[in-house]
DNA sequence: CAGGATCCAGACGTGGATCCGT
DNA sequence: ACGGATCCACGTCTGGATCCTG
């Protein structure tokens, strides 16, 4: 059962609204969608299952997931204290197409995020987990200082050949990790020398520390 | 039931006489695959029953069906008379790859080729329609020229920005069409102009004349 | 009947993310 | 607990070709 695309952000934030407090149990009944044992081979499950439930079309590439509103949606698995379990994946790192940084993909799907926490503690069953209040947020100007210093030394030395070195060590707010089916999938690399190689795709991930600021306030 | 793949040009070979007479329905029966009731909504169902029985894995990009021999497979349905019915596809058109001849899609994929024609006269079911004699096939000089010919002439309508009004009408043996899902699959373009547009995804096809002097020797 | 349009199966790529060893 | 590794769904692309109308 897919629900309507909000066409109004006050449309959106009355649907927002219908899903606080909500168990996941409760939603994918709602919804008609039966629900995993964990997420073992459903890591996506939850993100989808709120998709779905807001009315988002779940296709469209390079389009936020509402694209009349310009906004995109981030599920985050958080504990009692709203702290995140786990880092958010923001987009797939596009080496070799170096512009500025208001052309991005990150800036672009960071801009305007409609959070959605979600108490994920790893004793809580899948079914019981619920949803804590959505969060909707824009970009403000010193967050994006230091997205855009993460993302512009990131992207240097992916420019410069450094690929392989590039680990997710790197970057205050935004960090760079492996992003495939597994580690044997490879793509086309030039690295610091020049020579074609081949390295992990990868993409661009929020580290917890920064997504922790959005879910205390 | 899939079959192993010939290690060499003999085991070919062998693999070609046990299919030469054979019928459609007989081989579906030992591969034990399914029979449509026609091709309108299976159009590759012949072309793939074929690759099952002589072991090539179906799979594999870039590569040859038979990659150790460097050989490709082709189905061609031919009439009582050894007449071809239809064109044969090629491969995909790669606008803005301008390679040479020789490192060219078509040439690779057509300089060593099995053509197993099978006679498919539209009144005879699909089930009694009969494998005639597979032809072990390598381009001679007088034909890789004319192809060569023909594919420099296309490329470089292509390559101009002419891809708009290049039509199935030019080209000897080879000649362009559409290759595509549907009409309103579009991908990117330059026309003769230098301006941005989009065209339907094309592909190369062998005209029946030029098949046909292969069935009928 | 030639040329433009179309159809399926299966591989591949991308967006949704979490898993899990050190 | 962090960073490298991994997992599913689903849309798109590609290779297998034939359909079908003017």
């Amino acid at each position: 059962m897919q629900k309507f695309m909000p066409q109004t952000i006050d449309e959106l934030q009355e649907r927002c609204k219908a899903l606080a407090g909500r168990s996941l149990a409760d939603l994918s009944q709602e919804l008609n969608v039966s629900i995993p044992e964990n997420l073992l081979h459903a890591k996506g499950w939850v993100g989808q299952l709120i998709e779905t439930f807001l009315g988002c079309s779940a296709n469209s590439k390079a389009l936020p997931d509402f694209p009349n509103l310009g906004i995109e949606l981030k599920t985050i698995p958080i504990n009692r204290n709203y702290k995140p379990l786990e880092s958010t994946y923001v987009c797939t790192v596009q080496a070799n197409t170096c512009t500025h940084w208001r052309d991005s993909w990150v800036y672009n799907k960071l801009r305007h995020v409609l959070w959605v926490p979600i108490f994920s503690d790893p004793d809580l069953a899948l079914k019981d987990r619920k949803i804590a209040s959505p969060i909707l947020w824009q970009m403000d100007p010193e967050t994006e200082a230091t997205l855009r210093t993460d993302w512009e030394e990131l992207m240097e030395m992916l420019q410069l050949g450094f690929g392989k070195k590039l680990s997710a060590k790197f970057g205050t707010y935004l960090h760079i990790r492996p992003k495939a089916a597994n580690s044997d999938v490879l793509q086309d690399y030039i690295d610091e020398a020049g020579n074609k190689t081949k390295i992990v795709p990868k993409g661009f991930y929020l580290r917890a520390a920064f997504t922790e600021q959005l879910c205390k306030t």
